[in-house]
DNA sequence: GTGGTCTAGACCACA
DNA sequence: GTGGTCTAGACCACT
């Protein structure tokens, strides 16, 4: 995994994270790395995963049990209410930013539709 | 206005004024407002617009002349451009976060055509 | 037994046999569950019984017969004192957590009889 | 200021910050001092005070202004809740503790009463 | 071995 | 000068 300048890592791996956690690459109640196994593993200190742990037990998407690790909750709702949301996030900034411009919501449709189209040609 | 957390004044400063000059608020070779005229406008630190300006110079969208102030360029070329450019920077942006969900520019399409319909009920 | 986060599981269940032991649900020289045993009641790691056996015992509340398991005390001077000591340690606390808030000692008297009346309405 | 062991010197800030907030020692709006200049008064690390404005944040007790420093929120009603909010956990908690050890309310008030006449005798 | 806390000190972006 | 992020590495408590 390549980072983005910019863009904190810790907010780069959270996002990875709950990519994974919502394509159940990571499944409900599955034990994370530890934070010093992932710390390995993206080349990183160990206090930024622990960060990212911490974030994202606050977001109740993971639980620790002490001395014992990091887990994906089991709650079934939570993680589905978690794409939703994600995807939600991105399609109300994208509307919003396209708003800005002027773009009415119909014109970005067609934008994209042709996008879609384009890329059969190639 | 009111900004943002987490994004940075400045950035969100440029981008508005992008907008404005894109959408012909701010006609070319229009004469921007002062540092200071803009500072108090925007409750903002003088500095903060001294770096909006600099950076808007960069991308060669204003330019200064000594003693007289900033000015939005006169080629019509650059400003059709900066529009396309902003549009295209959005929509890049949607589609590979879209992806990353593992949702299809199919499914986004269809997604966005379910709002487009949902606004006209309401 | 659920366990509350924050505090570590070894000391809420030093606790809670202290107050077993207090309330005479465990009389003096009855023989206390083994650390197996109370491993499987609580759904906790053995070690984590072993270590509070070896704490109750270092404060003479408990004693282990090599072979036979763990028995409370006979000694019922020490059981009354455990009381006693327990319960002027929360009320030292309390005391001083108000005072910290400025409450002075009449104050939180004052709210505590307003809390037990309200009970009776209920 | 002396921290205690066993409790996290990050907690200890933070019930100490609250404190004189609520005491209106630090007033609505009122500039906290600098992440540098607390960690030298506490001598503490400055990553230490850091995560105490962090979270104080969180709690909207406090807020950030990006490179001007942390303040004190201004919305009083918070600020009143805060109070509130403390006495009342320090006084549910002592409650319960109590009821563990079998000691009812009416008691725990009479013990109060009791060390409250005990003071006047010194 | 697990996460939690802390120190020391660095660099950065922001105002 | 302000807070935010990150690294390096330490120690601790818990299981």
């Amino acid at each position: 995994m390549d980072f983005k300048k910019n863009i904190p890592i810790y907010l780069q791996i959270i996002d990875r994270l709950k990519q994974d956690i919502s394509l159940k690459i990571l499944k409900p109640g599955e034990k994370l790395m530890s934070t010093r196994e992932l710390s390995i593993k993206f080349k990183v200190n160990p206090n930024t995963v622990s960060r990212v742990y911490k974030e994202l037990e606050l977001e109740n998407i993971v639980f620790t049990k002490r001395g014992m690790g990091t887990f994906v909750v089991e709650d079934e709702t939570i993680l589905k209410n978690l794409k939703k949301k994600m995807a939600s996030d991105i399609i109300t900034k994208f509307i919003c930013d396209m708003k800005d411009l002027n773009i009415s919501l119909e014109e970005s449709i067609n934008m994209l539709k042709k996008i879609e189209e384009d890329q059969w040609k190639i």
